[in-house]
DNA sequence: AATGAATGAGCATTCATTCAT
DNA sequence: CATGAATGAATGCTCATTCAT
């Protein structure tokens, strides 16, 4: 096996076992049964099962936000904030695993200190709303406000269309658009 | 001590204990003692654990939709929507640990058989949503999507108001009525 | 209710449950219940369990001996010994719960003082024994020997009559008896 | 320490204490502490408390059926089952924890599916004794009362000889005989 | 005598973590 | 690095017994 390979699959293994069982139920022994490794092998990787949930918690945050890049080179509108919005969204729905995970993960006491590890988005996020609030492209509402509520809608439109199976997309996005929008 | 008040103090010390340190993470013996009581009275009142978890959640659960009976005597408009909605926002700033604990619950696995309690308040909102898209208030949107789309705006919305203490709710309401108001 | 009344409910309901779930796995508040009684009315007649325990082992005990006020009258011989032996055994078959519960008292470790209680009996039988021993109507094997084997030759047979409820008796007791009767 | 060496010092403390205590009246973490072992250690090599009676009641019914070996090779006749019963009575003599706990055993509620492990000796043990009825070396009984009768007056010299330290054996196997041996 | 809510020591079992091999 | 037997603190739950009413 090569190296670094027994903490992929334990990485994989959690995240499978922590979405069927939740993490509290899922103990260690069985992450190592399940990723054909020793009990012990899972405490070479993770000094803790603690720093276990967080570096899932933490790759998998990142890694949905890869689309990110692309937004901060551009300037808040209705295009770039739907290409940004949609690539978020196509990757929770062909990820519904890391997804599903990401989500119990921010609501557990888990997530504590993982902030401090992606600052940056949100505060050039935060930047490029403002900068779009300046522009009167949207409302004039609390930044963190307006990025609060992006997250909570993307992952309560994720979550439906995982459940519903439905096609739609724009549709969605145009409800969380008219929500900041500018008007006068 | 009055009779009941015994079960009272326990479900307080359990709404506390799970806010701060996670329902699997509080002991049921953390409990009894935060509520003076000894071990063995938990089980006289609660079958189980996962009985006490339960019968928390649901509780608090039809405590936030006591406001929704107003609600469906009228018909869905700017007006009877904002009062709902206002009414539940101050429930959630007003009662802040239930609302917590409300959220910790619900997307807990302890959830699992609750909805069957409240599955009316659900069917007669999307009744409502459904007459609103007829009479062309609120866009052609599945129903479903829409109802959900209030929970998730409520929440959020709920969660920031207690972080930042701020003291407006119309706009953060309209963040939500534009996103789904009907537009020619 | 009569007086004296409630004590034979608890002891009848402690006979009954102590035979459906064994001695060790009968919380005495079941029996409570079983007997229409509060919790705390056990403990008025019976000091603890244990005590109700051994009043329930004792009583049977004394009562499956009854018949042998009638032995002890008599000398021994085939006729007085099968008499003694007849009426006992149609005694286990007439009372399964009071003799099924004798049988896990007297291997349980609440039988530790009951001997005690119930020496006379021991002694006369074993009077009887020797005296039969002397006549050469008994071989002459150990007393104590002897009386041992009456009961545990006893115990069987009552449990293979209520199994096959055969209605065979003589040929029972016969095997008992041609084990220890004198012969030159 | 050995492998295997701590489920056997499990198996040892378990049956000490058992045959002090009673199986219920026995902690498993007193079993633990006996064997010098943590308290978990005992749950590696038994699923639960239940599993380990089993399992020790088992092995040692089986030990004690060892010289049955002997036995179904011959026909039943007064030598053939002298040697059988005298064999099985010097096990007990000589192992009187083992032979104290099987006895604790068979009446407990933990025997139940006990029985489908040793049925074989059952079988064939009732086979020779219609055999010898068959052929006038015993009383026409039901085999299954001789079989029976087999066990419970073993059980109970056993118990005697144990008490009484006495040397004498073939008089407690004549006892037995002569209740069953065919006359005409 | 009767009640039954309350008590808290006790128990079976789990599981994160260690460490000798 | 890898293993997995061993550890023992921690947990949910039970139940004999008490005592205020």
């Amino acid at each position: 096996m090569v190296v670094e390979d027994k903490k992929k699959k334990i990485l994989e293994s959690a995240l499978k076992l922590f979405n069927e069982k939740g993490i509290d139920n899922t103990p260690t022994t069985l992450i190592s049964k399940e990723a054909d490794v020793a009990t012990g092998t899972l405490y070479i990787y993770f000094k803790t099962k603690v720093d276990l949930i967080s570096e899932l918690g933490t790759s998998i945050q990142e890694e949905s936000l890869t689309s990110f890049l692309d937004l901060i080179e551009s300037s808040v509108g209705y295009e770039s904030l739907e290409k940004f919005w949609l690539e978020r969204v196509e990757w929770g729905v062909n990820n519904p695993d890391k997804y599903k995970f990401m989500i119990q993960f921010k609501s557990s006491p888990y997530n504590i200190n993982t902030e401090d590890k992606i600052p940056d988005h949100e505060k050039k996020l935060l930047n490029l709303i403002e900068e779009g609030i300046k522009n009167k492209i949207l409302k004039d509402l609390p930044p963190k406000y307006i990025s609060g509520f992006f997250s909570s809608h993307y992952i309560f439109t994720v979550e439906y269309i995982i459940q519903t199976k439905t096609k739609e997309r724009k549709i969605f996005f145009e409800t969380f658009f008219d929500g900041i929008k500018y008007t006068n």
